[in-house]
DNA sequence: ATCTAATTGCGAACCATTTGCAATAAGCTG
DNA sequence: CAGCTTATTGCAAATGGTTCGCAATTAGAT
């Protein structure tokens, strides 16, 4: 048993689930990528390992590490499937390339000060923030333009 | 003709779309409201005047508003309904309370600051700024917590 | 090894959104 | 105003992501 299935078991038995194949499939599936997934991303990726886990498997899997606080959820875009990644901190917002579709981790303690900015002066208490930034990555913007 | 319907009128003409029937009347209800709406939401709004518009025309001039710069399309969580709005620029981002399930607005000048940090020190030029924060509004927090 | 409830696979259901197509209507043009 | 062309519409069916019901399986406790 990997490090990273241990601590999956660790978080599952706390809050009173069991660890089963297809859940430690998943798990290994997201917890070892960089990227963020849709779930039939992850579930090619869990079929390779194991034939027989189900689509609907890997969603309820997603399901219960999003409420376990193990993976986050995000919506990159209007109309796009849901995208997977390992649970980070609200400050890691997300940066899109329009140009070549990457998505990168960005963090700043920008977030942080909306937070606190919300809570001092309007008394919003934020539990969540999502930042999606949609433009062109420096490469791109190099490319795309005819420089000196 | 409405003032409303003027404006819409030369964004798309000078866009080279023609004024129709369904087009006004889903613009006056996205126009004449505050709030974030489903397409659903729209078309019933939009029956009320005139019964025979359908949903697809309306998802049809939604896209069409959209592309031409007139409304904002935004997702207000995973699994929900994609909301449209009138336009509005990026510095205006959402405040979702998760009690009341009231969708703000709220402007600061913390997402141009984000847009130049990233531009100056990273060379990532952003085209669109999402930002969700979801919390407890002032009032939910109050009415939850007993206070002095 | 046995037992019980949680979990799974499967297929069907679901919901928001999109699409193909024939019928309609907007806005020229004379 | 009538005629014409082409964009736009209504409809119904298709789509794609996600969820659900249920019987069969399996994790983990005894």
């Amino acid at each position: 048993m990997t490090e990273s299935t241990r601590e999956l078991r660790s978080a599952l038995v706390e809050a009173g689930h069991r660890l089963t194949g297809p859940r430690i499939a998943v798990w290994e599936v997201v917890a070892g990528s960089e990227s963020h997934l849709t779930a039939e991303e992850i579930a090619e990726a869990v079929r390779s390992a194991d034939p027989t886990v189900n689509l609907s498997s890997v969603y309820r899997s997603l399901a219960l590490f999003t409420d376990l606080g193990l993976v986050r959820e995000s919506n990159l875009g209007a109309n796009e499937a849901t995208h997977w990644e390992l649970a980070h901190p609200d400050e890691q917002f997300h940066l899109k390339c329009k140009a070549c579709g990457r998505v990168e981790h960005h963090t700043g303690d920008l977030v942080t000060q909306i937070e606190s900015h919300l809570s001092d002066h309007h008394g919003f208490k934020a539990s969540r923030v999502e930042l999606l930034v949609t433009g062109m990555c420096a490469e791109c913007s190099q490319s795309h333009s005819s420089n000196t």
